[in-house]
DNA sequence: CATGGTTTTTGACCTATATCAAACGTATTT
DNA sequence: AAATACGTTTGATATAGGTCAAAAACCATG
């Protein structure tokens, strides 16, 4: 425990849209988020972008660059943030020594990888209103499980954030919270968003 | 290296459209291909598929099921296949001995979590020909890899299994091949594929 | 607390891809 | 080798979402 702890304890804050790191820079650690709000994004060299992932606080960040050393996407901060740094090296080493680390290691980077299913799977195969629906209901589940409202929040990203995302431009985000708002599925005022009916969202994302 | 054979001495052969593993089975060992190709696949309540992936022999299967020990996937052989077994919890006892076997496992998980990224990347901000030659060129680099022809190559799959991994119709990869095909690009004959130009290939997809 | 820049909303129009349908090839079975 | 099922190609048409544009709302800064 002390040697977790050890592992743990380095520290460090970030201002809103300053990087944690950056596509290209050496990987020696992973990161843990304290408190505030990240996206992960890759960027193309046309200059299009993808959003990979928003990250909240518990939720473990780098994982991509362990293949090969290096940073394959940036992490941008979307509120005034802080991390804890975990050098990866030392991990390694202490997962071998405590099989329980090693175990809840593994299930992260499962987890990463059955995340990222999970968002092929909406890329591929749904459409706007789905997207939307299935994303908002992901975000209301994580605020949830963090003690926070489950259908009450404030959303840290822009709707072009959203929409590269979603796989979607941000007209077509923004014109499908308003569809939903007319529906009665919730309420949004830009960035605040309060879900009215959760049962028939969700119904929109396993419509049977 | 005599544990480590002892690991993966456990192979099994599979018929073309036999199930490698099932979603929602209990999960136990990840599977080296040796030989065959398989296809990874999320069902939807609704039967919409979302095909995950392609692999081919040398590649490792079933890492999606370490985080919640049930698979989240089926696992179908594309061909006859043969595969090997590797019981998950010995691999982690030995990984605990070798660290650079621990190592090895961790980056195989990682490139995991690259290669969905460049899928998102893909099904978020590609058209339909970016996609394709995408996919072609990702294909070709395989089968280089493994000695094969990067040229010219058999598809197992069918382009209906193709547009579920691309998020697209099989009739917009059908008439995509033959864009392809009229423009010179390369020659079609149903499974039968010949890159003609390569370099054109390559600059629809990383397109400055 | 006024100002300039960014983000969001909404409208009108357009296009890439989906859908529907039919014909044609190719494999598998008997 | 014929019959049958399955996969592929191609055409005609429809539509979801993209593009372009302008106004409105928001917010960060001096």
């Amino acid at each position: 425990m002390q040697q977790l702890d050890a592992l743990t304890s380095l520290k460090r804050t970030f201002r809103r849209g300053e990087y944690l790191y950056r596509c290209g820079e050496n990987f020696h650690s992973l990161f843990a988020i304290r408190t505030g709000f990240f996206k992960t994004q890759v960027l193309h060299e046309d200059g299009r972008e993808q959003v990979t992932g928003f990250q909240m606080p518990g939720e473990i960040i780098g994982l991509d660059a362990i293949s090969s050393d290096v940073h394959t996407c940036d992490a941008v901060a979307l509120e005034d943030s802080e991390i804890c740094e975990i050098p990866f090296d030392r991990l390694e080493t202490l997962s071998r020594e405590l099989p329980s680390l090693q175990r809840h290691l593994h299930k992260i980077m499962s987890r990463e990888i059955v995340r990222d299913q999970g968002i092929m799977m909406l890329l591929g195969s749904m459409r706007a209103e789905e997207r939307l629906a299935a994303f908002l209901l992901n975000l209301s589940q994580r605020f949830s499980a963090r003690g926070y409202s489950p259908t009450s929040f404030y959303l840290r990203m822009t709707r072009q954030e959203i929409g590269s995302y979603l796989g979607l431009k941000l007209e077509t985000v923004s014109r499908t919270f308003s569809h939903f708002q007319e529906n009665g599925l919730l309420n949004v005022r830009v960035r605040e968003v309060e879900i009215m009916d959760m049962l028939r969202l969700r119904s929109f994302v396993s419509h049977t």
